[in-house]
This record gives structure tokens, C-alpha cells and sequence, in this order.
DNA sequence: GTTCCGCATGAATCGATAG
DNA sequence: ACTATCGATTCATGCGGAA
């Protein structure tokens, strides 16, 4: 079966109304940030950061699939020495929408930006807010598994000092420990914590996602011919990955050169495919 | 000097009217969360949560010094399928208080609560709200920070030609002074991404508190002859360790067992002191 | 081929300076 | 006063070139 891609160019809240009712299985988007990425977006401020997003999130309401999912990804920013409030009012509003919040992920981004202020600490994680149409809705636990496979059996015969130490330093994201999990058991069923970094080698574009977040959740919210959504898709990360993993995909941007370089990148893929 | 400890039986919502305006450098607490620990508080439903404890929160406002910190802990249930919002309302309507929120750090449990649910993984993170009254607020970074990774040790053994040719090129830019910083540095500020385990000793209270969780809040925000307040002590952790820490310390719980139970705890390290 | 080392680069935040 | 811009601070990661 042919796996399809469709591209919208322009600004999603009009691009959306072209999407049927019900027919998404997973969305799962970076909106711009209040205030951040104002050369696209026009830099939303944090006031009115709510009342922007809701008439996009009615939209998504819309196209899900009532078995679907929409995974948020977002953070507030720090105004005049105070985390905003804007995505606890845009959780509650969404609600009110008939939107089910269902979890909440934690991204804890193991290269943070660095920095140092006399009031806080650097910004190390982000919201991965999980919502639902319904309480039934499709999840693949078994997929996002850790398999015990020759790599980890490898790693774990060398597992050394070095290994036990980290486990307990700043960085200790818990990898030791899981580790030795891995000892007793074939696969483990992973938390609501994932721990991966950010990818800013790429020069192209600031490409804020790396490609294990798509691909976590594509794999626990969908299967094989299944429709991946991402109304932001930028540099398309999402998509590309989808592509990859034999999902019919939609991404939506405002901007030609995004548009231009997704559809550039995802002709190759959908040949070799073929 | 003499480390103090006091402890009052009773309801906090009444106990912290008996102290004194501007009287705490750091409050730390766990309160129950909604509907959990039902035999002690009654178990708060959780569309009543945000208003059993605003009353407190006010309370706390008036006892915290303007240069003190209150760190909350606390994360919400699931109710029928879904994440409750009592926190999300909570944040919102302690600014309106008065509170500033100036910082939410993630205590990830490296060893959460086991489980399997068709919907939903284990949750292993909690919530650490920081909240002061002032955006100027007593902060001691360097009592917190932790080694650094491998790439530093390695970047620091071979600081030879390159680094000291570019420190003499740019005069007077600050340059130099930086280089010479890191060549004493072994260590990092952490990040707002706690990683500990909780402890599953201590089974006699609920709330599972590991001890280096208010020693780091303790260490970071506090000195000594400092004074720390916890008006849900619960088996007292916080107190323990403030006291262990030479800070003075006020300790509330309405369960006479646990009142009676940090007394006997705290008298012989009293004793110990002297 | 490996390993090692140098370097650029981040969805950051604060404080000072300028309009 | 209030907003816009700029410099300073800082560290994990992956890449490319060198040993």
C-alpha cells in the first residue's frame, strides 16, 4: 500500500477547515512558543497566547479520529522573573472544548541551554501534554518497549565505573538503573519521563525536535497505514519520520521555504517506498 | 548557637496563625494531594482542593520573609481518565494572591511506583513548585552544584597553545578571566530536573519523601541559623534534615502520632547539638 | 578504522543601555 | 515608564579533522 504525505502551505488555523472530521490518528505538534520564532510566526505574545491557540485546537478537535491522540509539546517562558500561566489556562480552556487532558509527559532534554542567573536554574524539560476525544483510545504499550537486544547485552558486559557514576551525577537520567533492570527482564514498560537531547547540529533550521519524540509516540498511538498530523511542521521532522514508519502523513506551514524543503526531502522517500 | 525546633499539634490552618509575620526563610512541604491520605486529613475532594488550601497559602504568604522561598510539592491524580486541573488552578489563583511563581522544577523518581494500565504508564515525576514574594530572593547556587561530565576534564587537561593565544588576542574582553574560570572549575550548576529515588523505607508515612529532596532545597535556599517551616511535617523528614542542617525549624501535623513521633526523633539530636 | 580533540551551536534569561 | 535590542553567562552534543 502506498503511503501518502499531503502538504498544506499557510496558516493552519485557515488549512485545517480543508481536513475531514475524524480522520486523523495522531497529531502531534510544536506550536511556536509565545514570543519565540517571531521572523514565521509574528511572535504570539503570552497574553494572548490562549485565545490564538484555541480556534486552532477546535480545529484539531475536529479532524481526530475519536480513537486518536494529540500530543502537545510546549513550555512556558519566564516573564519579568515568573513562569507564565499561559499553558495552564490554554489545559483548562482546552477542556472546556471537550478535550480530554489525559497525561502529561515530561521531555527532560539532557543538553539544555546553557546559562547562569543569580534566580534560576537552566530550563532542562518540556510539557508533553497528552490530550483525548475519548477515554478509549488507541495505544501500542508493547511498541515503545526497551528490548533487550545484542546491543544492550553488549553494553552490559561493559559496563563499567564510569556507567554507575553518571547514574548518580547531574546527568544520572536514570540510565544506570535501567540497566540493570534490563538484567533480570527481556523489556520493561518505559514512565511518562523521556530522556533524550536536542539535536543542534543541524545548521539548516532550528530544528528544536529530535527525531526519537516523533517516533516514541508514532509508535505507542499508531500503527502501519494509520495518519500522523503535525499543524506546525517546520522542518518536518514529524512527517519525515512518519514517512519512515509507514504512516500517511499531513503537514501544514506557514512559511514557502519550509514547505518547499519538506516537499524536497519527502519526494525521495516516497519513491523509494514505491 | 542553639538549633531550635518547634512543633504544633493541630490543623495548620489554625496553627500558623501562632507565628510571627515575616519570621521563615523557606517553607517546604508535601501536602496531602487530593483524595490521598484520607484517615489524616479527610481526604480533600479534588474539586474542593484549590479552596481548602488557599486559606493556607495565605498564611504561608504572611509567616515567609520577603526574601524566603515556599517549594511545593505536588502532582495530580488521575480522576476518570484524566489529569486533574486543581494544580493548574491552584498556580493561578496563589498569583492572585500575591505569589509570585517564579519556577517549576520535575522531581523525577528514578524508582516510581510499579503498575500496568491499558491507558496510561507509570508516573514517575512530581511537580516542585517555587514560589516567593519578591523576585529578589536568598539563592545559594554554589551549595547545590554537582560534578561536571567527562567533556570537561578532558577539555581542561589540554588548555594549552589554542585557548591562551585567544585569551592574550582579546584584551581586556573579560576573555581571559573566563578561560581562567573554567581551569579551577570541576563542577556545574545543576538544572531544574531533579533526579532522585523515592524511599520505600519508611512505610509508616504515606507520602514518601527522600531526604535529599528538602536537604537540596534546604542547601540552596537557606543558611545556617536559617529557619524552615513544614506545615504538613507528616513523619518529619524536612525537620530532620533541617535540624541535621543547624537550621532552626516549625513543624505542623494535625495526627498526634506523627507530633509525637518527630518529637522523640528530634529530642536526642537536640541533645546531640548541644 | 579508531580514538581524541576542537569547535559551533542551541525554542534561555538577566541586566544594562538606548529609543 | 515602557519596549526593543545587545552583551554576558554557560554546558551537553555531534561533527569533522587530526593523531
Amino acid at each position: 500500500m502506498e503511503i501518502l504525505t499531503d502538504l498544506y502551505l499557510g496558516d493552519c488555523r485557515e488549512q485545517l477547515k480543508l481536513l475531514a472530521d475524524n480522520s486523523v490518528d495522531l497529531i502531534i505538534t510544536s506550536p511556536p512558543y509565545a514570543d519565540q520564532r517571531k521572523n514565521t510566526y509574528g511572535g504570539i505574545h503570552p497574553d494572548k497566547y490562549v485565545e490564538w491557540f484555541l480556534p486552532i485546537s477546535e480545529q484539531l478537535l475536529r479532524v481526530l479520529k475519536p480513537t486518536g491522540t494529540f500530543v502537545l509539546n510546549i513550555k512556558e517562558k519566564v516573564v519579568d522573573g515568573e513562569r507564565s500561566t499561559y499553558v495552564m489556562e490554554l489545559i483548562i480552556e482546552m477542556r472546556k472544548q471537550g478535550w480530554l487532558w489525559t497525561e502529561e509527559f515530561i521531555w527532560h532534554k539532557k543538553n539544555c541551554y546553557p546559562g547562569k542567573w543569580p534566580n534560576r536554574f537552566r530550563d532542562a524539560w518540556e510539557r508533553l501534554l497528552q490530550f483525548n476525544k475519548n477515554r478509549k483510545f488507541n495505544m501500542y504499550q508493547e511498541e515503545v518497549m526497551v528490548p533487550m537486544g545484542d546491543w544492550a547485552k553488549s553494553r552490559l558486559k561493559n559496563l563499567s565505573t564510569t556507567d554507575k557514576v553518571r547514574d548518580n551525577s547531574k546527568v544520572g537520567s536514570g540510565f544506570g538503573k535501567n540497566i540493570s533492570n534490563w538484567l533480570e527482564r527481556d523489556k520493561a514498560y518505559p514512565t511518562n519521563v523521556l530522556h533524550l537531547a536536542t539535536e543542534c547540529s543541524n545548521k539548516n533550521h532550528s530544528a528544536a525536535f529530535p527525531e526519537e519524540l516523533p517516533e516514541w509516540f508514532i509508535k505507542l498511538f499508531t500503527r502501519e497505514n494509520d495518519t500522523v498530523l503535525d499543524p506546525f511542521m517546520g522542518s518536518g521532522t514529524t512527517l519525515i519520520v512518519a514517512n519512515r514508519m509507514r504512516r500517511h502523513s499531513i503537514g501544514i506551514d506557514i512559511t514557502p521555504e519550509y514547505y518547499e524543503m519538506v516537499k524536497q526531502k519527502l519526494n525521495p522517500v516516497e519513491l523509494y517506498l514505491l
